[in-house]
RNA sequence: GCCUCUGUAGCUCAGCAGGUAGAGCAGCGGACUGAAAAUCCGCGUGUCGUUGGUUCGACUCCGACCGGAGGCA
């Protein structure tokens, strides 16, 4: 059977030392499955593993782009799926570790997606949404794709625009792209394990703890030599947590204190968000760990989850 | 010690000729199919400092007390 395991959880639940140990009792490889990590450069506000953190495991998906580089769950995709192959194909358990839920979902149903828009198309699309407002681009949007705009709010600009871009693409509405993948089975059947604390207010020590190291680490020379590098403050990269308010200090002379205060803000949000998303998945084992985390506990729990675990002994 | 102001949601505050209260921020919940650390949607969570009194009815008026700020001594 294919081993996969999954290891999900908000930023600062500690996936990344759980993946680790798993993969070394496993025989297994880390793929890494964040939005942000993938980013070379990008190291230290992204809580990216260190090359000591890896313990000697090969860890994938990071690094695998420059920040000027746009990227998208598509390429994720395109570029993680060959390499969980490979790693089963050698026989070895993929650990699939991160906190990008989109791109673990993705990857795991084997989704396609449709097309990408052709150069200038969005752009057009942007400055008919200024000019004639968003409402009426919605409306179009309700012409073509009701299925769609009725999930969609009216002020969602973003899923508006792509919903568009796709129909004007391909002449199918996105809907029609949707259910088509739906169609297909799940490419892999992993095992779910999903890490949090019984206590909200825990994690969010964590994160603000956390935030503080950055800084300490030295996230601002991290950013500036970014700029230096010449990277649009515009690129997807220069959007993730922490760069965007590090930016404000350098550019915008943001008091750093108040940076700081954001970014934990931030970060805090985006769990949030995080664990709304893999709530949803009825799949997910949950390990709600202790405060501080006893890790050999919670090592001892993903394992009791794993049916192949008995078979590699 | 006296005088004045003040005490309403986690925070900053609004409110009412008396009919058990509402904004912002914070927070919480949700959505998510090629920007996802993005984007968007929804939800007031309250012994109105305490305690007496007036009143059919008090967060609102009156007294006392407790806490806070300022002033005079």
């Amino acid at each position: 059977m294919e081993k996969i395991v999954c290891v999900v959880g908000p930023t600062a639940s500690g996936k990344t030392a759980l993946a680790v140990q798993l993969a070394k009792l496993l025989d297994g490889e880390v793929v890494s499955c964040d939005s942000m990590q993938i980013y070379r450069g990008m190291d230290i506000g992204t809580a990216k593993p260190t090359l000591a953190e890896m313990e000697g495991i090969p860890h994938h998906m990071l690094d695998v782009v420059d920040p000027q580089t746009p990227f998208s769950v598509g390429q994720y995709v395109a570029m993680a799926d060959p390499i969980v192959r490979d790693i089963l194909d050698r026989g070895k358990t993929v650990i699939l570790a991160g906190g990008t839920g989109l791109y673990a979902d993705s990857l795991i149903a084997g989704r396609t997606f449709a097309p990408l828009p052709a150069t200038g198309q969005r752009e057009a699309l942007e400055a008919q949404a200024k000019q004639e407002g968003l409402a009426a681009l919605y409306c179009r949007l309700k012409q073509v794709d009701p299925e769609i705009a009725g999930k969609i709010a009216p002020s969602d600009q973003k899923r508006i625009l792509r919903a568009l871009e796709v129909y004007e693409l391909t002449g199918k509405p996105l809907s029609w792209h949707n259910a088509q993948t739906r169609l297909q089975p799940p490419k892999y059947t992993p095992i779910w394990i999903g890490l949090d604390f019984p206590d909200r207010q825990v994690l969010y020590d964590r994160i603000n703890r956390r935030v503080e190291q950055m800084i300490t680490a030295g996230l601002l020379k991290e950013v500036q030599a970014l700029l230096d590098l010449g990277i649009p403050t515009t690129a997807t990269s220069m959007q993730a947590i922490g760069y965007r308010q590090i930016l404000a200090v350098i550019q915008e002379s943001l008091p750093l204190d108040q940076a700081v205060a954001q970014i934990q803000q931030e970060s805090r949000r985006y769990a949030k968000r995080q664990l709304t998303w893999f709530r949803r998945n009825p799949a997910i084992h949950w390990i709600f760990q202790s405060d501080p985390p006893d890790f050999s506990t919670s090592l001892s729990t993903a394992l009791s989850y794993l049916p192949f675990f008995d078979t590699l002994l």
